[in-house]
DNA sequence: GGGACGCTTCGCTCCCGATCGAAGCATGGA
DNA sequence: TCCATGCTTCGATCGGGAGCGAAGCGTCCC
């Protein structure tokens, strides 16, 4: 049985916390330069270097050269999701519970999983989506309704499915343990956020800061029913 | 950032060849020895011990001992999701394609993806469903209509979702890429085959054999449209 | 009870790979 | 042209853990 082969020389790679730590890193959806993840990966430049150059050869990261920087990415949502998933699976799995969830509030509050949003005001926008029946939630998958299309657009979100990535998919917050909006019209939203000047990335981190008017903009758009 | 540590050390857990392979087995969805276990995983007994010990520790598989043997399983779906995700990724990015499917005819034709149908068979399983309007397909979220569900009633099968478990999943077929059917549902369906005595379990394999007149009655009853 | 069997623990060896210092090699700016 | 900066390659060290032989321990069967 050489099946488990491919498995292992994947999850390998995953499995070293310094390059774990890159990749968590580059869950935050920009690309980064090589130093900026050696300081991630709390290692030096060279070390980070060949952990990199393993990553890009195995197909989960993609490096993209300007000058003498190397720009480092994920290589799909794909991967964003599987590393989701096994925080997800690890954190259940920790049964004396270290660390429930992000200690930072900031990072609960509202964060990027890639390029949706997370944290309390991701689960509150799907909450507020399904339960004005925008979007329907079957047992975890789920489907944007006619009026829930029409109230994208309404609000400046094509819903439009790009390449083979769904739509609508329902991402189970590692903080919240509940469902947040991913899938393209999830980072559609997001960037309709961004657009409207009603928050900002933190620099440097996952945060997603939202301006007093803002989080009231997002509350009046997003009503909890 | 300790964020990574958390996925680096779960994903450890799969990234050793060894591991690997027996989790692979287990993927089947029988409880294994250890001794088998041992052998699909190519290691003698003491180290195998080890390892288990750590898979269990790790939360990734659970253990039943009965006398004097000791049976292993993995612990739940989300983990048999999460190989068949990290194998869907492996092969998505080895660009020089070692190994296009398994070589194997049975296991192509049809097999066990932890309890539900994979292989030629499962795929057509669903293109059955969603051709016929029985299930919606919405960007990979999987549906199961009114008509759906009294069509499954009447093939045997309760449509009911247990658990947090969705109802209906749409599982990335390794060999085929293409989508068959996982969930609550889809394991119900192939233990009505069973029941049925449409086909039977190969021991010591994934492979789930069809008896001719069972073929029949499963292209009869999911016809391609 | 005695022996066979299956799993686990102990002790030890050995190798892979993570790490870093130092040097090499580009690019960009003065 | 010369230097500073950022990334990569080379060489060497070192530790963790994968592996197995041997022994221990519980269970089943005669």
């Amino acid at each position: 049985m050489k099946l488990g082969a491919d498995i292992a020389r994947t999850a390998a790679l995953l499995g070293d916390p310094a390059r774990a730590n890159m990749l968590a890193a580059l869950m935050g959806g920009v690309a980064l330069t090589a130093g900026e993840l050696a300081q991630e990966g709390g290692i030096t430049a060279q070390t980070a270097s060949v952990h990199l150059a393993r990553l890009v050869d195995g197909g989960l990261v993609t490096v993209r050269r300007q000058g003498r920087h190397a720009y480092f990415a994920l290589s799909g949502p794909e991967v964003a999701e599987l590393l989701e998933d096994l925080m997800s699976l690890a954190a259940r799995t920790d049964q004396p519970r270290p660390r429930p969830g992000p200690r930072d509030p900031g990072l609960r509050r509202a964060r990027v999983c890639y390029d949706h949003l997370a944290g309390e005001l991701g689960v509150a926008l799907l909450d507020s989506l399904t339960g004005r029946g925008l979007i329907q939630d079957h047992d975890g998958a789920l489907v944007l309704t006619p009026d829930g299309a029409a109230a994208m657009r309404a609000f400046g979100v094509e819903p439009v499915t790009t390449g083979r990535r769904p739509l609508c998919r329902a991402c189970l917050d590692w903080s919240e343990r509940r469902s947040h909006l991913a899938g393209s019209l999830g980072a559609g939203v997001l960037n309709r956020i961004y657009a409207l000047g009603w928050a900002r990335r933190v620099e440097g981190s996952r945060v997603v800061a939202f301006s007093a008017p803002g989080l009231a903009a997002f509350e009046r758009a997003f009503p909890i029913t």
